[in-house]
DNA sequence: TATAGAATTGTAATGATTACAAATTTATAA
DNA sequence: TTATAAATTTGTAATCATTACAATTCTATA
């Protein structure tokens, strides 16, 4: 919890005991959890937590690029930022894996032009589970 | 206006004067429009036009790989499928750009395990517009 | 020209997200 | 410590895109 705590402070983020949790929960549970799953998670823990709370702090995360947003189709999803690496989404089951490739950099003339501040590389298909399954 | 009218059909889907309508604007318009948008564009010579029809035929198009769903944070927008490329979301005016990287294939190891059937490629940043304008 | 099936439409329901003001907590300084 | 200001958290209501679904219209075929 230390950790977290000198994490938020590098990172301008004032380390109040609501934000640690949540973030510890995103650091200890890589399973691409929506806001309903964080919010659910963590009830019993902060009895008195709101969902706005989650958003607000989420969007605070976001903002100052500790945590990715993963904007699926059906909802959102959130991550920690980690290592480059790229997502698979089974269209059939909804189920989000990792996958350890490094998503390429912009070539040279598109570098020119823009400023990246984030990359994702997300396959969608069908998982190994669901093939199975027809 | 046959072009289309022989492509839905290859891809088995009935050529409706609405569909080709609704896919000849995707084609000609590369603005990654939303559903809003396209539904604003063309409520003029489709009169009749309902949002609903808007949202069946794309899911329609989408199913079968005609049409692709980029889901942005802020909301849903639709490209035709063409060539592999990339997109650059400018997270300070909105808007989305091609970007001609095509996207790495997936590595061996994953290639066993999941069969893909899309991939997206986007960047997050700032682009030459509004870097000059702070 | 009648009929079945498909496509389209309009309205209502859903559900995630945001706006916002009130309440609570925390930090600061007298 | 105690008062005050600032920041954080909360709860409710509003918003808005999307979906569900039943009714209507259109199209193809017998």
């Amino acid at each position: 919890m230390e950790n977290i705590q000198n994490l938020l402070s590098h990172h301008q983020i004032k380390p109040s005991y609501t934000r640690m949790v949540i973030f510890r929960y995103l650091r200890d549970n890589h399973t691409h959890p929506t806001v309903d799953e964080i919010y659910q998670a963590l009830a019993e823990e902060l009895p008195t937590l709101s969902k706005t709370t989650v958003y607000n702090t989420l969007k605070l995360f976001i903002d100052h690029h500790l945590v990715r947003e993963i904007n699926l189709k059906e909802q959102k999803r959130y991550d920690v930022v980690t290592t480059p690496h790229a997502h698979f989404k089974c269209d059939r089951c909804d189920e989000l894996y990792d996958v350890e490739i490094a998503p390429p950099s912009l070539d040279e003339k598109s570098s020119e032009l823009f400023v990246v501040r984030d990359v994702q590389l997300l396959y969608h298909g069908v998982c190994r589970k669901c093939q199975k399954t027809t």
